[in-house]
DNA sequence: CATATTTATGACCAATTGGTAATTAATAAA
DNA sequence: TTTATTAATTACCAATTGGTCATAAATATG
């Protein structure tokens, strides 16, 4: 009986939407880092009192956490589809990379790698979830090249994961960079390269 | 008639040795981060009072600065010279980055990338520093691979400085990475197979 | 010894930090 | 309409932040 977008009906109704507060702490984390985000930062970028962000997130850390793992699943959505555009394997692996710099340049860097960066030596939780969506992306990229393998467009002198395991550091790399260079064309044309010298 | 290693003589001497506060400070910022960073962290790591540390140093941001420095002088040197160690520019490449790749397991990461993630896009000063020690070094890659290729040992279907972009991405990349993953052996070889591509 | 000069120390400061708790407001159910 | 329940707001808190300043200590010079 109970329909799929039911509010919870109890008390007083919230009067924001989840997803939006997580966006806006999301971009503030994203370009503030964690340490440099402070709670005021939170609270001006949502919009909510600090009282009503502790209630519906949990503390500081918590909410980042939940604002990252929402990064992740956006920012996966976002861009695989790319990879299922065209029929060739290879075309698809080409427009995947293209998708992923573009958005990488537009928007300056990605999160995840900021997190890495600044984080995952001295927090657990955060190095988990990193972990977790490395795998992800480099299964999602090993399944491709191993395609491209057997279609002949990919040299087959390397095993798949060798190869993706080349492109992860290469993207890692890549949204390092454009923190300092986003501008500079050559970044632009870094994985283009990589994946010519593999034909 | 003066010394090459005078002291300033007026004055109550210092209780302590420039280089050695530098290298505690640098320590600690590259394992913490800027933001990371309290004043009495830094005291702590050098042992001086914060008083002293301003006195010698300037604020916080000032002190940053000069351990950043410090850093890229300090780990440029310890560096460079294993690409001097061999006749052929390709062994000389090969051992350079061999050792780039072993320094950064080792010690988890590079200050560099770690500043340029946290305060390049917020920083002049940090951007310009690292915008400097960047192109340094993609001079010096581009000039190695330039005399590989003139020697037949790397492809030259690519530019020299379009190849050493690449490398300097994968470089950035390794940084990154070895924040999360230190002890996943694929991101030793990474650099290798981008490497053995060119040939 | 007295003085000038530099360094070291510890007290002090306003502002901000992350976090809590009490109060008020808004809704559904009884 | 009362009551239970949840959310929003405000006031409040101890601790820490980066930074300053007055004072004490140590040296070279006169």
């Amino acid at each position: 009986m109970n329909t799929v977008d039911q509010q919870r009906c109890v008390g007083r109704p919230r009067g924001f939407e989840e997803n939006r507060v997580l966006d806006a702490a999301m971009n503030t984390f994203w370009n503030q880092g964690y340490e440099g985000t402070s709670l005021k930062d939170l609270c001006s970028a949502t919009g909510l009192h600090k009282g009503s962000l502790y209630q519906a997130f949990g503390d500081k850390h918590q909410l980042f956490l939940k604002s990252l793992k929402y990064y992740m699943e956006q920012s996966f959505k976002e861009v695989a589809a790319s990879a299922y555009l065209h029929d060739s394997p290879m075309a698809n692996l080409r427009s995947l990379l293209n998708e992923i710099t573009t958005k990488c340049i537009k928007r300056e860097g990605c999160m995840v790698i900021n997190s890495l960066v600044e984080m995952a030596p001295h927090d657990q939780e955060v190095k988990q979830m990193i972990d977790h969506s490395y795998s992800m992306k480099q299964r999602f990229l090993t399944d491709l090249i191993d395609r491209a393998q057997r279609d002949g467009e990919i040299t087959i002198k390397q095993e798949p994961d060798r190869l993706a395991a080349v492109l992860m550091v290469t993207l890692a790399g890549l949204a390092a960079t454009v923190k300092g260079f986003s501008n500079a064309d050559h970044v632009t044309y870094v994985l283009e390269d990589v994946l010519s010298s593999w034909s």
